[in-house]
DNA sequence: TTGAAAGCGCTAACAC
DNA sequence: GTGTTAGCGCTTTCAA
């Protein structure tokens, strides 16, 4: 079952049938009406790649995550999908898992299926092997890094926001050795974060002991070994801040087992805010990097570019904020407040 | 860039090119270098909707899950990716988020994409939304569904087989009063695990008391209202078994706020096995049923019936066993222990 | 073994 | 406003 058909029963040309599935308006309202009618009838859809063929357009974007099965991606991958189902697009998903080949045959599938626009969600990782897509001219959107490129959109992140919050928050709760925990430092998103800490600190008059940065790399296995190294600190700190969310639940769980207690002897404040740090015990304090927002908005930067005449050479800046969420990892230095009593 | 150009080029016929692309041996080798080194050149590819709409084979098949932010389905969406990228599929995926409206879109661009098969993973819901596919034909394949029916494949889940050894776990550690948390009952998937439990329970001589099976949601605020009502019993159990893992992690976050200590006074067992659960504190220990098993099985299942000349009228059944993993939230039942110190 | 050519289902340019 | 028709890029007969 083709439009020939559906044209034949409804006695119009198949440019009809076109036309009014598409819904130009230019279509007579009773033509139109019997068109629908045997669409609905036989149960008529159009076929996606012979539209895609003549049209010159896939209505399909590409996805590109490093990991699906970590916990930040799932809700990101959600909302671009349901964004993308709303405005009649398709999406192309594929999970790199830190591996150039993959990423490399992802860009070729992408290729094959003519994708009109590519979310790149890597976080600055084989950046390199895009290139046969921006030769192409194919809209891309990356998160968070670099310096402005040609034809190239990117959604940076306010890093500083969260983190001057998550500092500040810890400043008042009398904390001072407050430790830092990076993600891999070859990620220019774990540098970002780690320069935003410092930033934050010396704002409030606090130069960091450098031995309270300690590298990490984003996985819970890395917060674990990254704070067995500041607990055997000879003044270990009161606090400690980590790059993403799965880093804190390494701590937490190295802190239970060292038996430090969280949040009264040690406070905990994570980054992203995915889904399980509200379930955790205790509940995780930490800096929210929007999820569904980012996601929404990797989608309508590519639509974005697709729908407009000419081409978007300069690419265009978007800016995702980040924020304190107060949860139940955090808690009042007791050193200082101690002392404070005395005073 | 086409074929045509890449025929133009390597001074042969379109159908020589094609058929060195998909490497048909009757080519001579000869020819076939000059194609290959025109078509490194130039960088080209092939056009999947040409090539989907000239052969009548999208090589594409729908995944729908209920939801791809219940930490169950990652793993999942990643294996059967995976594995589809590998036989050279496509994989169009959607979360249906339990809703009818969003699983009747997903059947239609199903159909528009002229996907080859479908996997079905929303474990018995709404179901009978995807009529239109079965009207076609179109190879399904369903997780832990029903009777068997005409043309659908299915993956059994072997439910008896971990529940079992869950029981008798707990059982060895002088457990008698055990609870069982189910998932919605509208569910077939949580009605089957609960009679796995009332089985399981009656081979070791024990008759369930009625009262111990309390009806959850599989999420994690539903397993804490659950475990909230076990707790007021007048004989509260010594030992929780969930449908699911979100929901033992629900019941160790209730007992955590009502000061009951897992596992020393209550052992939990979950049920799923998802990464997270590996890492909560204590470690949960729980029915796996492999998530990595169950989307490569969905894949392969797929493709056996798209590569059989004849169709799948019988449909295949295959079986995902379960089985205990052992972690920390079990532990010897004190009373019962001190009990036996005396005898 | 290779090439010529038909045609997959649709859109869009053009003619009326 | 509607119809006729070329043609998107490819595979696959069929003939040579």
């Amino acid at each position: 079952m083709n439009i020939r058909e559906i044209a034949k029963r409804a006695r119009v040309s198949t440019a009809t049938v076109s036309r009014t599935i598409n819904r130009i308006p230019t279509v007579q309202p009773q033509l139109a009406k019997r068109v629908w009618r045997v669409v609905e009838d036989l149960g008529y859809f159009p076929n996606t790649q012979a539209r895609a063929l003549v049209s010159g357009r896939s209505r399909i974007f590409g996805l590109i995550v490093s990991e699906i099965t970590n916990p930040f991606f799932p809700e990101i991958v959600h909302v671009f999908e349901d964004t993308a189902v709303h405005h009649d697009y398709e999406i192309l998903l594929t999970s790199t898992v830190h591996d150039p080949v993959r990423m490399k045959l992802a860009v070729r599938r992408m290729l094959e299926h003519r994708v009109e626009g590519v979310a790149v969600m890597t976080f600055g990782m084989e950046e390199s092997l895009l290139d046969d897509l921006k030769l192409r001219k194919i809209p891309l959107v990356f998160v968070d890094v670099g310096p402005p490129r040609p034809y190239v959109s990117n959604i940076r992140i306010d890093y500083l926001h969260g983190i001057r919050q998550a500092v500040q928050h810890l400043a008042a709760l009398r904390h001072e050795r407050i430790g830092f925990i990076t993600g891999p430092l070859a990620l220019r998103s774990a540098t970002t974060r780690r320069e935003a800490f410092v930033q934050s600190m010396n704002e409030i008059g606090i130069t960091v002991d450098p031995q309270l940065i300690v590298e990490g790399n984003h996985t819970l296995e890395g917060g674990e070994a990254a704070f067995g190294k500041l607990a055997r600190l000879p003044s270990r700190p009161t606090a400690v801040l980590c790059s993403n969310d799965m880093t804190a639940m390494g701590v937490m769980r190295k802190s239970y087992a060292e038996k430090i207690v969280v949040p009264q002897d040690l406070s905990v404040i994570g980054f992203d805010n995915i889904r399980i740090s509200q379930y955790i015990l205790p509940p995780l304090t930490t800096v929210e990097m929007s999820q569904a927002e980012l996601g929404r908005m990797a989608f309508l930067a590519l639509l974005n570019d697709v729908q407009r005449e000419t081409p978007n050479r300069a690419g265009t800046e978007y800016v995702l904020k980040t924020s304190l969420v107060l949860r139940e990892s955090t808690a009042l230095n007791k050193r200082a407040a101690t002392r404070a009593e005395r005073i």
